[in-house]
DNA sequence: AACAAATATGAATAATGAATCACCATTCAG
DNA sequence: CTGAATGGTGATTCATTATTCATATTTGTT
């Protein structure tokens, strides 16, 4: 559930059904749209999802598309940004109350593959992004970065990564996001589920990472 | 210099500039179809890699390119399996005659950047055939991983990996593979160089990661 | 030299799909 | 209630390209 658009909830109290308003309609085929979208590109890719395909699923007429985005491009370019923002906040919810920075790690990389797990096209959507919507990869990898550093900035206050500064922290981001892309690529397409033992090894390799002791000036 | 073809040299004594040989030529005119299309996807990438564009780089006639491959996707699917032997040779050169398993590492990894550098196109070639040409992805995938295995196995044998068995060296080649990719994505377009505090975080990393002492039974 | 086989050529074909547009339906402000 | 205005429709236009093929050129052989 993305986006929760505040479109003209002048009066919203009664949650009855009343008749949908314009603007609620509205928002609703826009999100059938990014949804129909993502199930099509998840699952054809950017290159096959046609506007035909994408209105299809939608259950609208191939020109209403051009009412809401101004070219498939456009839809293209919005795409993972929105889908990303639920990543962020099934992994955030999920990582919330660790107590160290590794125990948030693993809580992380678990939920990571049971998000792909419930949303099988998108690895798919994030790889192929990189080529046919650059712009969106960019936001999406700048909005988790970001995130992600802050999160592994608490655990470096704390002592929980003594060989590390600040000017590591957004290499080492880049270190694990890279691994869950890579093992995905290698492991996870099948089933969704990543193996348990790849998953140790895992751990192991960045506990390893993590918390070996500050190297000698 | 990639696959050397050993078109029929019955007598190839002197080098000297006699005319050349029709299967001599044939095997140029492929290898420059190969080229030019490298070039042409390192560029545009594979979607906008028209069959024009490629025989227009490679100075031949549009319609000579199906003498060479049955179709454009024919031509995809072997590109980067054929250029991926030379980086293999080139990390292999690079790596060879090394101490330990950290200096291995170390050195193929810049190598890997000193590839890059040299060869700007490759990034995209490499990435996007994941989608355009997957089963050349798997293939050189396969070719690089086998080998990189087999180079970590001689450092568990001696026991540089004090923490490792067998069964973890190809989730541990996936994550460096995948180090070397996402670096890539986020410093290594400008100017095909690694920033070195980038490297030295990396290199800080992987030698907590490997050189960890075993865990408690 | 002369011919047959192998290669090279690029105009023509055919498929695909993004985007437009003229028109219909529904909503809502006054 | 009424008439803009907003939203919906899908056939049509238009551009792009992979692939084919009839023809021309080059090579190797006798």
């Amino acid at each position: 559930m993305p986006t929760s658009n505040i479109a003209s909830d002048a009066q919203s109290k009664p949650a009855a059904t009343r008749r949908p308003t314009r603007a609620e309609k509205a928002a609703a085929t826009r999100q059938g749209l990014i949804e129909a979208a993502a199930g099509v590109v998840g699952e054809f890719g950017y290159a096959d999802a046609s506007v035909a395909r994408i209105t299809a699923r939608a259950n609208i007429a191939l020109g209403t598309f051009y009412n809401y985005f101004e070219t498939r491009q456009a839809l293209f370019d919005t795409l993972l940004p929105e889908l990303g923002q639920d990543l962020i906040a099934f992994v955030g919810d999920r990582v919330r109350g660790s107590r160290d920075t590794l125990e948030m790690e693993e809580r992380g990389f678990r939920a990571f593959f049971e998000y792909l797990a419930a949303n099988p096209g998108f690895y798919r959507i994030l790889n192929e992004a990189e080529t046919m919507a650059p712009k969106a990869h960019h936001k999406h990898f700048q909005a988790l970065a970001i995130r992600y550093v802050a999160a592994l900035r608490i655990g470096l206050a704390r002592g929980d990564m003594p060989a590390y500064s600040e000017d590591d922290l957004e290499t080492v981001v880049y270190l694990l996001m890279a691994a869950r892309s890579y093992l995905t690529l290698r492991y996870g397409l099948a089933g969704g589920k990543l193996p348990e033992n790849v998953v140790e090894t895992y751990i192991k390799f960045v506990r390893g990472a993590l918390s070996q002791r500050a190297p000698a000036p």
